[in-house]
DNA sequence: GCCGTTTTCGGCCCGACTGTTTTCAGTCG
């Protein structure tokens, strides 16, 4: 997979130093595509090249001759020719600023050549001493934008993690749909999309007196700084973080506008594309043929107009959906309303807060089946992971609390440590005494593959599911050294679940993992990690990777009768 | 640089906004 991402970043630094030299704007644009498609693609290209050569590289959307023959290079020699000679007449450190809000190539380009402007701290000085407002073209007002825009991308440089902006968007879109001018209102943008990070939130209504809607959302509690406030969209910085814009549109173009501010960008392009082919036009007001409007109330008036079943927005990523769609073959999605339960929790046993009591309580508020129990084990020192004695202790009340219990049932877990040799951290009598296990790694040497101790464990008919399979945590760190590949083959084989975990800090799996388990057949498990009952709201966030990953009702455990998982997990035992 | 039941050459998504201009270039989503 690692070749994949350091394609996907030399590309992409070739399209910015391209687009900075002024090159043709197809070409530029090629090279973002590839980059984009290098991104997401679910196969190593190593893998693509060592089976099929240059001839097999063209096969990957996007890849025409010339960038086959540039990865073949890149693959045989780790070196990049093209790159390398680009990237040379291009300062690294000036592109990074076309990140900013304002600033683009012309204008670097333009500070590059006449102020010999060759870093971002040059691009500062020329930007405070007044020598790039007098450039020709350049102005003050454009140079006060650019400062505006710099302050913002060094304060918001990093995206936010979509469950960190869940439940902002909840509360301003009730907010706001309460006005009585508000007929219809929905967010859009990657958050719409449920993508693990969002950039800003945007959130998309129809109504009637734009500017009093407006007027209230840029006045909402917790709203710090109003960058602008129209008649038709207003935009805000959040609690000194988010930026969120709210536009109003007129009830007959709000479909279109949906579909359109909804994305992804690629998606979109993609859906033109095919408009144009056959005499139509879309854009955020509506479906056009000619000058006559053919559809734009309904989201799905554009997709219908192009003989195209509606697209569920999490699928919206241009990776084969719209194919998809033409052929009818789009997946059923899992949805929020199939889950039955949660299948990793962790009670005051180990580190979290709540009881069993409390924790089957909350399963019959939810309308679950289940929740299943997975307290750390006991080499977890640190996070009080419990000693076998104590462990038959919460087997056995858990069994009295079931015993009592109509309808909701706790099952009773653990979240087992695979310790460094790849061994579990209970004995198998142990584990035989659970009705479900899943196993996961916690720590590990720097540098150290774990891919042998996760295949390891999979390996054990007692290891339902594999938990947070990467180790990665999406604001501070990187997932463990593992070979993916490898453990979703292994999962396959040795019908092991891999857990979508769905703390909002990890979402592991993420979605492009997903994908590709569901596709070799590999189950997967939703379970939020949560530590109190505050936290379980995030099997929304799971349910989000998982619809990302194409999966439907059968590949997902979480969607399954409580005593199918009993089934399921035993006849694993007995293999 | 990519791509093809309209094309192997000539296209490549589209519109708005802003600021600088006097008819348009740059940037954004």
């Amino acid at each position: 997979m690692g070749k994949n991402k350091i394609l996907c970043e030399i590309f992409s630094q070739i399209a910015d130093a391209l687009d900075f030299l002024g090159e043709n704007p197809f070409k530029i644009s090629a090279y973002r595509k590839a980059s984009r498609v290098l991104e997401d693609y679910p196969t190593d290209v190593e893998e693509v090249y060592r089976g099929g050569g240059i001839t097999a590289l063209t096969s990957i959307p996007g890849i025409g001759a010339a960038m086959s023959k540039k990865i073949a290079e890149f693959l045989e020699t780790g070196r990049m020719r093209k790159y390398e000679e680009v990237i040379s007449q291009a300062p690294q450190d000036l592109l990074k600023l076309m990140d900013v809000q304002s600033i683009g190539p012309k204008t670097l380009k333009l500070a590059y050549d006449r102020l010999s402007v060759r870093s971002v701290q040059d691009f500062k000085r020329v930007l405070a001493d007044g020598s790039l407002a007098d450039l020709p073209g350049m102005g003050h007002k454009k140079v006060e934008n650019i400062k505006d825009g710099l302050e913002l991308y060094e304060r918001m440089s990093e995206r936010i993690p979509l469950g960190l902006a869940f439940p902002i968007v909840q509360e301003t879109v009730r907010e706001i749909e309460q006005l009585p001018q508000v007929k219809s209102i929905s967010a859009c943008g990657s958050f719409r999309r449920m993508k693990e990070t969002v950039g800003d939130i945007d959130i998309l209504c129809t109504g009637d007196g734009g500017d009093k809607i407006i007027d209230h959302f840029v006045h909402l509690p917790g709203i710090t700084r109003i960058l602008g406030a129209g008649e038709t969209k207003g935009s805000v910085i959040f609690s000194d973080r988010y930026q969120m814009d709210l536009r109003v549109v007129p009830t007959g173009s709000y479909g279109a506008a949906l579909q359109y501010f909804t994305g992804s960008k690629q998606h979109n392009i993609h859906l033109r594309t095919i408009a144009k082919g056959r005499g139509l036009k879309i854009s955020e007001y509506g479906v056009f043929r000619e000058e006559e409007s053919v559809g734009g109330r309904e989201e799905q008036d554009v997709y219908r107009v192009l003989g195209l079943r509606w697209i569920p927005p999490e699928l919206r990523e241009d990776l084969g959906e719209v194919e998809a769609a033409a052929a009818d073959s789009l997946p059923q999605l899992i949805q929020s309303d199939d889950m039955k339960g949660d299948l990793h929790v962790h009670s005051r046993y180990s580190d979290g807060t709540v009881t069993l009591e409390e924790l089957l309580d909350e399963t019959r508020r939810r309308r679950y089946q289940y929740i299943a129990v997975c307290d750390h084990s006991r080499s977890a020192k640190y996070a009080r992971g419990l000693e076998v004695e104590t462990l038959m202790e919460k087997v056995e009340n858990i069994r009295k609390l079931n015993e009592e219990s109509k309808g909701a049932k706790l099952l009773a877990g653990t979240e087992v440590d695979i310790l460094p040799n790849g061994s579990l951290d209970y004995p198998d009598e142990v584990l035989k005494e659970l009705v479900f296990v899943i196993a996961a790694i916690h720590s590990w040497r720097k540098e150290e593959d774990v891919t042998h101790r996760i295949l390891t464990a999979m390996e054990s008919p007692l290891v339902h599911v594999i938990a947070h399979p990467t180790g990665r945590l999406i604001s501070t760190r990187q997932a463990y050294q593992v070979d993916m590949d490898r453990v979703i083959e292994k999962a396959a084989q040795t019908e092991t679940a891999l857990e979508i975990n769905a703390y909002y800090d990890r979402l592991d799996l993420s979605d492009t993992y997903v994908r590709r388990a569901k596709e070799l057949g590999v189950k997967l498990a939703i379970g939020t990690d949560a530590h109190n009952i505050g936290q379980l709201w995030m099997i929304a966030l799971g349910v989000g990777v998982a619809r990302r990953g194409w999966c439907e009702r059968p590949d997902v455990l979480n969607s399954w009768d409580y005593e199918q998982i009993i089934q399921w997990t035993r006849q694993k035992g007995q293999r």
